[in-house]
DNA sequence: AAGTAATTCCGTACGGTGTACGAGAATAGC
DNA sequence: GCTATTCTCGTACACCGTACGGAATTACTT
């Protein structure tokens, strides 16, 4: 990111965000709701990059005035994070557990591949994760609940939940980059010449090797799905 | 991120930014350099986070005025590009590759992990990532060998060195997250007292199991060793 | 020696960002 | 009707990336 960091942020409780009193008793009636203005926020997003996630942008989208949002919202930040569990409410997968976990769990990281795909900004507004709204709560149990045969501890369980996750991430990161790369021949063409001409310099054989081998052509959704199965086919069941 | 998007930028042809003349022939002489200048903005990221990496501050901190560093870098996207490159030259691991190219690959790891927890900004800004800088070629390189062995073709090679980069970084951004939130323990305690809250709706049993537990402390030196040996492990020589 | 082309340096300025502040408006309880 | 409470949002501020253009500095050409 060229983003902020996140050592030094007023970071917000996450008790009032998400389990918000239902209606304050007296006042001014809002006139909006968190969930209209995260699917604002998402559909924005998904429309134009991540980029055009703006308070003002997002405020006028919904017909409000700008500083409007910081009655639902008290940062950016938290907005991104409702975007976040919004869309964490779209990956669901229906039958699990089936008692074969290794399949769950494969299923389950092709919805997530699938959600992110949907959602391109989701990778890279990921890292900057705060804590788990409630949507996403819902999916990490069914992801616990599909490693209950394993016999995983409680601690190892969250582990392996949250290394699928930066997995699935980090390749769609890498495969919408990539994606939008092929959309510019001309740099995709100036980049092949640039790995050519450090292939050429004799430094580096083993990626000249691999250069030169004809690459077969394979889907997104083969190669993925190799990865995924090495990665999960080599999870020890403890 | 909150970053701004992937999808549309003016991207830099990485000829002109990484095999750039030597020197040119005529004109003022460069008082900097694009290594003294990532450098510095290296250790203003290391020191402040990539939050205080702007370029009038990375400028200033140089002796330079605001906009001199246009001159040595088209962008600031750039100027994080240099960024990335500048430190990973830092990760060398002597005497690779052995021949157990299991052992290779984690050792590679653990090399990457002690990088991105000195530069704890560096998970964050990998995924805008455009182009793999010299630096990260001899890197790739080293992997690249490791692999050998395993005689994998050359695409799937490459494929395990992006698996295996994602899955450091999508760690130690969240060990980086959980150090920062333990450093403030109010907003601990919140987290916990939302998440024993949600446990007690009685519509997460797994969720709540797992809160329920005593986790036993590991350190997170072991947590990533066991995370790795996992991944490693599973991953299939052929 | 003089001129010209190339390159770096950097002050100024512009549009855009997140958001602090505070004055109004709308509601509910007393 | 009064007051407390809450939402609305115009204005303003500091800061951001960077386009622009003139001054400075160098090397090549003549």
């Amino acid at each position: 990111m060229a983003r902020g960091d996140a050592s030094d942020a007023p970071r917000v409780d996450p008790e009032e965000l998400w389990l918000r009193p239902a209606r304050p008793r007296r006042g001014r009636p809002p006139a909006f709701s968190r969930e209209a203005i995260a699917a604002a926020a998402v559909a924005l997003a998904d429309a134009e990059g991540l980029g055009a996630v703006t308070m003002r942008r997002v405020a006028s989208e919904i017909g409000a005035g700008a500083m409007s949002l910081y009655s639902y919202v008290p940062d950016k930040e938290t907005l991104v994070e409702l975007m976040i569990d919004h869309v964490s409410g779209e990956h669901v997968v229906p039958g699990l557990p089936t008692g074969d976990w290794r399949a769950d769990l494969k299923a389950v990281a092709h919805a997530q591949r699938a959600l992110m795909l949907r959602h391109p900004w989701l990778p890279a507004a990921l890292p900057g994760r705060r804590t788990l709204g409630p949507r996403t709560l819902d999916f990490l149990e069914v992801v616990l609940a599909a490693l209950r045969p394993t016999r995983l501890d409680g601690g190892a369980r969250l582990e392996v939940f949250s290394l699928l996750t930066g997995f699935v991430a980090g390749h769609v990161a890498h495969e919408v980059a990539r994606s939008a790369a092929a959309g510019e021949p001309d740099r995709a063409a100036a980049e092949a010449r640039y790995l050519a001409a450090v292939a050429a310099d004799g430094g580096h054989p083993e990626l000249a090797e691999v250069l030169a081998a004809p690459a077969r052509p394979t889907t997104p959704d083969e190669t993925f799905a190799r990865l995924l199965d090495r990665m999960v086919d080599g999870l020890d069941a403890g």
